[in-house]
Parts: C-alpha cells; sequence; structure tokens
DNA sequence: CTGTTAGCGCCTTCAT
DNA sequence: ATGAAGGCGCTAACAG
C-alpha cells in the first residue's frame, strides 16, 4: 500500500506515481492511466504523513477557541472552516476551556510542524507563556486583536460599538444605562467598557462583572444591578446570553421589557431573535472575522515576510425589540 | 534544530537523544544531562509528523460533528477532550455540516495516517461511502449505534428511555401526546419514535419532523401540531431546543406550560434550566458518553483484534416545571 | 516524458 | 550505556 508497490506493479518508478498523485500535467496519458489503475488495483492510500513531512506542510491550521459551546465561536469557527477548506486546509480545533495545560499542549503542536499557523480566539496574549510557545509560527488572533504582539488580528471596532449601543440606548430616553461585563483580561471588553464610560459621559454609571459569557450568568449580573439603591433603566450587555439572562431577571420580577427596563445584546447570535422581546444588538460579522483570519493567515503561511496587519471589520445595530 | 544538531552539540549520537526525549531509563544522568543542556542550547522543538511517521501512531483522533453549535455534542465533545487528554491524544474536530465533501475529505485523514481513530456522532452508517472510507480503522460510533456495522457504539437505550417520556406524561394525566421528532436518518431518531408509539399504544399519536434539532425549527413544528383540529394537550420533543422553540409557540398564543399544554424534552442540555417554565426531560450522560467512546476507541487502536462493544449507558429522567 | 537519487527528522534494532 | 545504520513513505531536483 506504499507508493513503490503502486509503481512496482504499474511498472513505473515511483517518481512517475508521486507525479500522477499530484496532477503534474508532464506525464503521457497511457503511463497516467497504466498508474491510475494500479493505484485502484492496490486500494492505495497516500500517507499524508510522509508527504508532510517531505513537503513540510501539513495544510493544518489550529484554531483555540476557550469555550466551543460559545454560539459566537461557533459561528466564527464556521466561517474559519468555510474557508480553509477552500485552500484545501483543514482545521485543527481545541476548545481550551482556557486551561493552559491544554492551550499549550495544542501549541506545541505548532513547534512540532504538526499545523501550519494558528487561530486564536482567546486572550492568549495576556498569557506571556503561550506567546512564547507560538514563537513566530505563522499566528493571527481573531475576535481579539492585541497590536502588541506580532501577530494579525481581524476584529471589530469594539470601542465604537460599544460607544453606540449607548447612545441608541440614550436617544431612546433612557438615562440610567448600566453595563455587564465580562473578564477584563479580554482586550475586548476593556475596549466595549471603555466605550461605554466614553458615551455615558458625566452620566449615570454602573458596571457589572458577570462570571462567565453565558445565560445564567446574566441572570446574576441582572440581580445585582437591581441590588442598587437605585437601579437602571437600561441595560447593555456584553453578550447576547447575558443581555438573554438580564431579561430572564426581569420577568421574574415582573418587569416589562423594554418599558421598565431596556435590554441590548452584542454579537448578533441566533438565539437573539427568539428571546422574548427580540433582542436589540450590535452584530458583529461573525462569518467574515472567520473568513479573514485564514486569509491572513495563509498568506502570512505562504510568505512568511508579509507585514502583520490589524484588520477592522464592520458591525452593524441591529434593533428589534428590547430597546 | 533537528535531532543530530542536538547530538552534535551534546557530543553524543542521536539515538541517545531519542533515548533522553523518550524518557528511556538506560542513560547515564551525565549525558543525560548534557543532552538535556543541549536541548535547552538548541531551543530543540522535536518534530512531531517526523516522530508519527517513524512509529506510524499521530496520537491524534478525528471527531466527526454535524453541528458544533449543538449543545449535546459541545458536552460531549467535552468529555472526549478530556478523556484524550489523560491519555495523550489531542482531537481533531470536524464540524461536518453534513456536508459529504467535508466528511470526506476528514475522513481521509484516517487512511492518510493523520489520526489513529474516529469517533462519529453523526448518522455516518447510512452513508455507504463513508463507512468504506473509514475502512477497518479504528471507529466509534457515539449517541448513535448502528450495531450493523463494524464499529463499536456508546448510547443509550433511546427506545425504553422515549418511552419512559411517554409514560411519565401519561401518568400526570395528558391525553393527547404528540412527538416532535428530527430526521429520520438518524437511528435515534427512529428508535425513539419507536419508544413513543410503543407506549402510546392505540391511545392519541401525531407526530411532526422538524427540519433541524433547533430551537427555530421547534417553533414550527409546534405551529405545525396546532393546526391540527384537535391539537396536542402534551408534547414530547426529541431535543431540549425543540423543546424550548414548542414552548416558546404555546406562549405567543397565549397557553400556559403545562396547564394548557405540557413539554417535554430531551438531551438534559443547561439551557433546560432557564426556560420559562424549567424544562422537565430525559437527560443523557453527555460526558460519559465522550469518555466511554474514547476508552473504547484507544483499546481498539492498542489491540485491532478487541471485539467491538455496543456500550448503553444510564439515562435519567429530570422533571422540573414543563410537564 | 520518465527514472535515479537523496533526503525530510525521527526511532530502533543490532552491535559494541 | 552508547553508536552506527537503516528505513517510515513520500517528493523534488537532476539526469537522461
Amino acid at each position: 500500500m506504499s507508493i513503490d508497490k503502486v509503481a512496482r506493479t504499474a511498472g513505473v518508478s515511483t517518481a512517475t506515481v508521486s507525479r500522477v498523485l499530484n496532477g503534474n500535467p508532464a506525464v503521457k496519458p497511457d503511463t497516467r492511466d497504466k498508474v491510475l489503475a494500479a493505484i485502484k488495483a492496490c486500494e492505495y492510500q497516500p500517507n499524508l504523513l510522509a508527504r508532510q513531512l517531505r513537503t513540510s506542510r501539513s495544510r493544518m491550521l489550529l484554531v483555540l477557541v476557550s469555550n466551543i459551546t460559545n454560539p459566537f465561536c461557533a459561528r466564527v469557527v464556521r466561517g474559519i472552516e468555510e474557508e480553509a477548506e477552500k485552500h484545501g486546509y483543514h482545521i485543527l480545533l481545541c476548545n481550551s476551556e482556557s486551561r493552559l495545560t491544554r492551550e499549550s499542549a495544542y501549541l506545541r503542536l505548532l513547534s512540532g510542524k504538526v499545523v501550519d499557523g494558528v487561530i486564536t480566539m482567546d486572550a492568549i496574549s495576556c498569557l506571556p507563556g503561550l506567546t512564547t510557545l507560538i514563537g513566530d509560527s505563522p499566528w493571527v488572533q481573531c475576535g481579539e486583536g492585541d497590536p502588541g504582539y506580532r501577530a494579525s488580528s481581524v476584529t471589530i471596532d469594539n470601542f465604537k460599538a460599544a460607544a453606540a449601543a449607548v447612545d441608541h440606548l440614550a436617544t431612546c430616553g433612557y438615562k440610567r444605562i448600566a453595563l455587564i461585563n465580562g473578564d477584563l483580561r479580554y482586550l475586548y471588553s476593556q475596549q466595549r467598557e471603555a466605550g461605554y464610560r466614553a458615551a455615558c459621559g458625566k452620566n449615570w454609571q454602573a458596571v457589572v462583572y458577570a462570571d462567565s459569557l453565558e445565560y445564567q450568568a446574566g441572570v446574576q449580573a441582572m440581580a445585582e444591578l437591581f441590588t442598587l439603591p437605585e437601579p437602571p433603566d437600561a441595560v447593555f450587555a456584553i453578550s447576547d446570553a447575558l443581555a438573554g439572562g438580564a431579561m430572564h431577571y426581569a420577568h421574574e420580577q415582573g418587569l416589562r421589557v423594554p418599558e421598565d427596563v431596556a435590554v441590548m445584546g452584542f454579537d448578533g447570535v441566533p438565539f437573539g431573535s427568539v428571546t422574548f422581546p427580540p433582542l436589540t444588538t450590535i452584530e458583529q460579522p461573525m462569518h467574515q472575522l472567520g473568513v479573514r483570519s485564514v486569509q491572513l493567515l495563509l498568506e502570512r503561511i505562504d510568505n512568511p515576510e508579509v507585514e502583520t496587519v490589524n484588520e477592522i471589520l464592520d458591525w452593524k445595530l441591529v434593533v428589534r425589540g428590547s430597546v
């Protein structure tokens, strides 16, 4: 089942078989047919490992995510996978759960030549140990861009998007706008908070930090907000799931959304359109985020000399019923 | 940066370096230290590809999922990844979107020796093209077990679980119990429907098929059910998300759950506990499903002669508020 | 157009 | 305890 058995049964050299395998046009049609027949006869399956070793190209991309369950991530990954497939690449998906041991284990595949490059969607940049592990392998950060690193990035302008969300709330007449934020180690969390604060200016502010980006955490965060002596009349949550949780709490308390309290989300995941009421949110171009990440990474792989770029994609304010 | 540079700077042979790398005890401590120092000095990173080729073991497992967004899958995958990590294995996750081209592309990595085995969570068994691609590589089906194939499987008893769900509904006094099913190409869909029909016996029956296992599809399916001349007073949905969608529709129509219509789910994903009301459901041992799949697969990889096993795990009826 | 040859980087007998 | 040598399966010059 190795290439030279095929060569022998076809009566040619291994080089010729290899040429046929790789679609090299410089092969006489007759011999090509002979080889093809031999391949079929031997039920030959190329050993990709050997090919990868020889060409020092695995055509595999590592994708590091903290939590695949997050629908935002899932959609970005879909974009990544689709674009990678177009270029004949495969995806090695690592669901790190933000565990260092796991991340570093996967990152070792980079130096080990098992993958040609890496796309990170986690806050890698604040883990010095990991960045040294990446060394100067092709790397792009997706959805989280720290220009301080030797990596390209594809993101939206989180500051402006957050500010726009607050502006929209203010335009609708809300005065006491609170923020439900997530883990501040993420640059995007910092940026969105900065955008929130800038847009609020000297007006009323309240920020609360959720344990995760998920629904349940949103319920708790909202509860916390409503222990304040003067609770908010509008809430801007940093993820749609968080916003969903916030509405859940509001309903539990008998508050109407948006009459008693407005709720605004972030991300634009499908879930937002099935909540009661449907969620007004900032939509990120999830698919495109993934697609561009792959394109940038592939450019880098093909030519390590190309400069790193920090690409900013457009977001969109989607008005539904919750504001 | 290859092994023989290390060997030269340490003044030993490549064999010795290899021994140190692999923790072979038959190395004098002194020489071992020398080698270790050389490794550090050279910033040596072993080429995993070469090692894999030489040992014909990649320590990578392919996991084929139709849709990672599905929280049931995500949780199983988490179990898979955790167990794999324990044994020094990595996961190559393929989100196939049930697209044949993508599945076959990934499966080619199996014959190409890039992965040592595969865990499928998709209805692979009804795609003859794919099963031949798998050939007789180590394979276990997870959550979906077709004993007709040369693969082990880890599942629950879908027939009994579905029947128990219906029995519970009947015990609570509901008479007109409908089923929201999914894609019948999946064996579990067939089995759950069979369980439903068996438990209903000669009583009222109505089955409707949703386009996917997701929320939105549940809304539609429920709507369809309520076009019936005599709509159901209870609904058993084949996934929790579907059940959530069903409740959504009920609320829209001003129906109370469970007073006007009871709703029961399947899977036991976290989402079910945040719905209004919280979902009564059949809980699958998601984590364990993943863990056992890996264990079975690894046994198979270590010893291809072991017999295939069809393992059945326990499920649990979780009563919350929707029934 | 096709064959010969030389590795890719590593592990692993077989000697010593 | 260590070294020498062969080869995993493939591709890529270089000849012819």
